[in-house]
DNA sequence: AATGCAGAAATTATCTATAATTTCAAACCA
DNA sequence: TGGTTTGAAATTATAGATAATTTCTGCATT
């Protein structure tokens, strides 16, 4: 997972956005730098340079002088990145379309089939992802699939607020119509699918740590 | 302009975007941290900084220890730019327009005018980027307007690449078409105009600086 | 002349040390 | 009691030094 090849800044900032997105790591809380080196073995520098990369992806928050810590997130916030994807999805699902082999959509339909299954939502969000990116990657536009990349990582920290635990099957349905529609070559109704899908946007009670009730929300798609 | 509030890093790497868009630092030359760190009269540490903040905005590519350099583009990445533009700005406005006040369009009115009056590029992507700002930032969607100020920053770099010295004064119709809708609320008909004005991209012949002559291409709008 | 291979020079990445700033809490005063 | 001040502890930001890696340059070999 950890390439060696990287280095140890980028390793560190891999491994604090895991802990971010999976909820490990609390919304608001602070990250400290000599905390943070002390247990990756290292010094402040590498770590400096990993809240950098965090900030970029929208995962944590800087105030000059005053720390990092870890990114808050509303209802607003939820919708935001959902419009977001919505946008960009679509627009890559339309330049991915024509390059879309049969065999990049039989591999789409596996990985649809691997979230129908799974019973955790770790499993699901990966699935899921691997759905999106395998159907929106030939649209061969770089800048638009990593900002895509970093707000699905959004999407995946607010599905696993909601749902850390308790997690039931479900059948994706508006996969099977996306691809569907993309074997018949009929993108716009492909499109408009993918657009409405990653909008879906669902409502969960979860207790905090304090003990108190409150909705969560996430991005189901 | 640069406040005294910012961190080192910060201020670095305001410095340094603003070189690239203007197109000071040519497209793929090495930014070299210990010489900027001798420029800014600093350790190298804050420059490093100031690199990943490049990296995140998509002016600079770094290669884990083979050092930084100046991003370069093509006519791909202009169409990319551009069409991500056209995705998000209009994504943003249909969320502004309810909010636009009278007192904000004539601003952006005013914004126009100034454009228009304009004898170099300079000064007339400030107003452009003036107009766009205003008639957007209503919205109330941090993630999506910094995600947009990012792609401005790199249509700028398009833009100057291709007019640095010969701009004429010119009169733009579609910000005055955009501005008489949203007074009118018809905010699909300025939708449809703003996602039409950030795909306009012209074409010119430039000398690069081996005396070659190449297109360029630049997002105008 | 082209290719490949040292060794040197330059450069990046990291560590340790220091300065500057913020935070927190206890003491102080109204 | 409540708010403000002050000083120590914690933390961030930067500097200077070192290790590791890459790039460059000139020479030997074919």
């Amino acid at each position: 997972m950890t390439n060696t090849e990287d280095t140890i800044a980028v390793r560190i900032s891999k491994e604090l956005a895991d802990r971010i997105i999976s909820g490990v790591i609390e919304p608001g809380s602070r990250l400290r730098q000599d905390h943070v080196a002390e247990e990756f073995g290292t010094s402040h520098v590498p770590v400096r340079e990993a809240f950098r990369r965090l900030e970029a992806q929208g995962l944590a928050i800087s105030e000059p002088r005053r720390g990092v810590r870890v990114a808050a997130f509303d209802l607003g916030e939820v919708r935001e990145v959902a419009e977001m994807r919505a946008a960009l999805e679509v627009l890559a699902l339309r330049h991915a379309a024509p390059h879309l082999t049969p065999a990049i959509l039989d591999r789409a339909e596996e990985a649809t089939k691997a979230g129908d299954k799974s019973r955790d939502v770790r499993s699901w969000e990966e699935a899921n992802r691997t759905f999106h990116r395998l159907i929106l990657a030939p649209c061969n536009m770089p800048r638009l699939l990593s900002t895509i990349d970093d707000l699905h990582a959004a999407s995946a920290r607010f599905l696993f607020a909601a749902w850390r635990s308790e997690w039931e099957t479900r059948t994706d349905q508006d996969h099977r119509a996306i691809l569907s529609a993309l074997r018949q070559g009929n993108t716009e109704s492909a499109a408009a699918t993918l657009g409405r899908h990653v909008q879906w946007i669902g409502q969960k009670p979860v207790k905090t740590a304090s003990g108190r009730t409150r909705d969560a929300f996430a991005i189901v798609g």
